[in-house]
DNA sequence: CTTGATAAGTAGATTCGCTACATGTTGCCT
DNA sequence: AGGCAACATGTAGCGAATCTACTTATCAAG
């Protein structure tokens, strides 16, 4: 899978993942390689500055912690952020619908 | 539907409209228009500058022609770019699958 | 005591879609 | 006659996000 098809869809994949509960980013990264049947294997020089970003905007919130020795910053979804994953998934419907209709797989 | 969702899937969706006839730029954005249902209404800052470099890549090849009085430059899919436009095919599966295996829109 | 897994980060390069601009033709409307 | 919308192609430069490569540190296993 190439680098930049993530572009722009990355940002409620993380959303997605802290939705329920929330994780710390070595978590969060193999959350997403789980549920994307290992495909999903991103660098840390994407995720932890993905995470800045979410929480810069307010989407996100975090607070440290210390496990076994190891220093934890765990992230929840705001409020907004849970906002911004609901029109991130009506978004991705969009945009599966504009690209299908141009590819239309069927007819290959 | 933001801007940069569309990078690395433009290319595929430009290759598959002139898969099985070839066009020239203004008629592309037309057809990417109306396949997308309206909502794929490129900026010409956006389309020339990626066929001349799916030219340069060898996936498309130009000819200039004059039709009423204006000047076109008609694009045809190379044996290259349909076998790009297949492995984009495949790789939107894929993509596909990852998004929403992580999303799992049904458990909005 | 070295390696691998856990854990978090930064710096800098690259890429590509965008805005804004530039140029010219044809045909319709008033 | 004048003007505007549609047709048609292009460039320059910006910005944002993901990547590679690197750094630091703890813990457990061998």
């Amino acid at each position: 899978m190439k680098a930049d098809a993530l572009r722009g869809h990355l940002d409620p994949m993380i959303l997605a993942v802290v939705e329920h509960e929330p994780l710390h980013g070595y978590a969060i990264m193999e959350a997403l390689l789980e549920r994307s049947g290992g495909e999903l294997d991103l660098p840390t020089g994407t995720l932890y500055p993905a995470l800045r970003r979410l929480e810069r905007a307010g989407y996100l919130a975090s607070e440290w912690s210390t496990v076994g020795g190891r220093k934890r910053r765990t992230y929840q979804l705001t409020s907004a952020g849970q906002k911004m994953l609901a029109s991130g998934k009506q978004e991705w419907l969009t945009f599966r619908a504009v690209v299908e209709g141009v590819l239309r797989p069927g007819q290959a």
